[in-house]
DNA sequence: CTGAAAGCGCTTACAG
DNA sequence: CTGAAAGCGCTTACAG
């Protein structure tokens, strides 16, 4: 139960003072080699690491980097590994924190995790108030890798859903006249912009609607989307918020006796693991998360160096044709 | 680019002295409701927040306790879940670090991390080198709630497979006399259970076994494990070391024409969402993993107290039988 | 009820 | 090439 060595005990073993141990293990100042042999073994036999709330106190650098995450999105975990990959490039520690409740409880967190003076920089991909949020040079900066709502800044590319109005055309002219949306819960502005954008473009194609329904985003809700169609419904296309919905609608078509893709189409979103897999394979948004959190994350480190932000590069959303929409060809 | 205030700046504002302002905002010490009032008002209205990596040097005690994660793990997020609650009730903040490399590396990470003062206690979703766990009252305690290898302790629910031996029985005395194991990456100690039950079942039994294929996760393991084959092999019975691999097999088995159940039945594991809604819906086992989480937290925080480690509770995993195995009943 | 002073474990001018 | 000393922002005996 005895307390971790400090630098104070690695220089009184090797005989020199706590200066020179620092700069020996900081790799700053100039320490004869022998000198520097000696501080080392001692600091490795004593099994001495450096007190990092020491150090970052001191030197108002901490090396670290904060990512904000909400606890239920399973896609967070890829764009984690991108934003990791940037940070580490660019010499940070990244740490996650999960955070829970209301916009305003996680707002107060993020503001707790910026005075702390832990983080040289803190990136969130849950939805906070905009007066979290870095507009100049703060330090340390705050930026959103998500958009939730109008208040708060962000870097936007996920909210997209200009593909949605691609997978109406494209059906239209593969000869579909009526659609259904099966949408997400709109508090998500993914789900709103998939919701506008699926209701601007039947009205814009002149094709019947037979509504928007949904709400949620687990797959009995697309289940229950497609039970809840009228009988002669078909044929007809569903154009579902994301994967789990699509999946929860190829079922409830099956339990109705109706075939995919022939009484009913089915988009989905996001490309889940199981989307190839599924009979009918489903049609859905190949949605790059990792590198929407590698993008993130460099642009908060640009901020870091006071760079320029740097440029978007390829758009991160693809669609992929599979067998869920029949032989609705793409658009070109 | 100002820095942000201090409890110093606070005091000269409120007219106090710094040990007042840290009495007030700690609650300790007996301070008059008037100088009370004016300090809490004086640090609002900068907008004072303390510094923890200075709170946490003096006290030495920091309240946080660090969760490391791997990075491709979709259940780990559930398992964060329950973990987060856990030390949420017990008045830790809890904050989660995600790690890559080979296990010498995250081991080195953790060790960091434990060294590093600030954490109170380390929970490990990854495996680590038992070298980095704590057998005894050490400082900070490091905790694995997963099992790799023989090496590390760990909770070791979740690498409880007995449940595979369940599924061989039932379908066994549901008439299936021919089996195949579709197993996971053999580096998981989960994996590698399921496998080596799998194979001391099919002995047990006396049933046929056409071996062990697969080897990695993703579906499209299970669908080439399926493709692979023989052509007289039906009827047979698929136990997939996931759902993933599962899904993936219910797909190859359309492509050969061979129909779920009756050529081929299948199980998997995990109870991913997709499951109930593939085609046939899947037979799988439920993981607890939220529970699995709380209750690794739950240990970290007894051993933190030095209280002694609360019992497992009730069984993590149960199998949810659906339509991919047909009849087979469960063996009540 | 309040304050002066020490010290947590580091790093970094500065002096030699 | 090396060391003595100051100080990062807090908390906490201790004194009054």
């Amino acid at each position: 139960m005895s307390l971790p060595p400090t630098s104070r005990d690695v220089a009184r073993i090797a005989g020199v003072s706590q200066t020179t141990v620092s700069y020996v293990l900081t790799g700053k100042g100039a320490i004869s080699p022998t000198t520097r042999e000696r501080v080392l073994e001692v600091a490795d036999s004593i099994g001495y690491r450096p007190n990092l709330a020491a150090r970052s106190m001191r030197t108002r650098r901490s090396g670290r980097l904060a990512v904000i995450m909400g606890v239920a999105f399973d896609n967070q975990m890829r764009m984690l590994n991108g934003a990791s990959q940037v940070a580490d490039e660019a010499g940070y520690v990244m740490e996650t924190h999960s955070v829970e409740g209301t916009v305003e409880d996680r707002t107060e967190r993020v503001l707790e995790l910026a005075a702390g003076g832990q983080y040289e920089g803190i990136l969130t991909f849950v939805p906070v108030l905009g007066s979290a949020l870095s507009d100049g040079r703060e330090t340390p900066p705050v930026l959103a890798a998500t958009a939730f709502d109008d208040k708060m800044r962000s870097v936007g590319e996920l909210a997209d859903a200009g593909l949605i109005e691609v997978f109406v055309r494209a059906l239209a002219a593969a000869g579909h006249r009526r659609f259904v949306h099966v949408a997400g819960p709109q508090g998500f502005s993914s789900a709103r912009a998939r919701q506008e954008t699926y209701i601007a473009a039947v009205e814009r194609l002149g094709v019947e609607s037979l509504g928007v329904l949904g709400g949620e985003w687990p797959p009995e809700t697309g289940r229950q989307a497609v039970l809840a169609l009228a009988d002669d419904a078909p044929p007809v296309a569903v154009i579902a918020a994301n994967d789990d919905l699509a999946i929860g609608a190829l079922r409830g078509a099956a339990e109705r006796g109706w075939s995919v893709p022939e009484d009913l189409v089915v988009t989905g979103w996001d490309n889940a693991r199981f989307g190839a897999y599924t009979l009918p394979s489903l049609t859905t948004v190949d949605v790059d998360f990792r590198a929407a959190g590698s993008h993130a994350m460099r642009l908060l480190v640009a901020a870091l160096r006071g760079e320029e932000p740097p440029p978007r590069g390829a758009t991160l959303q693809h669609i992929v044709w599979r067998e869920s929409t029949g032989s609705a060809a793409p658009p070109d």
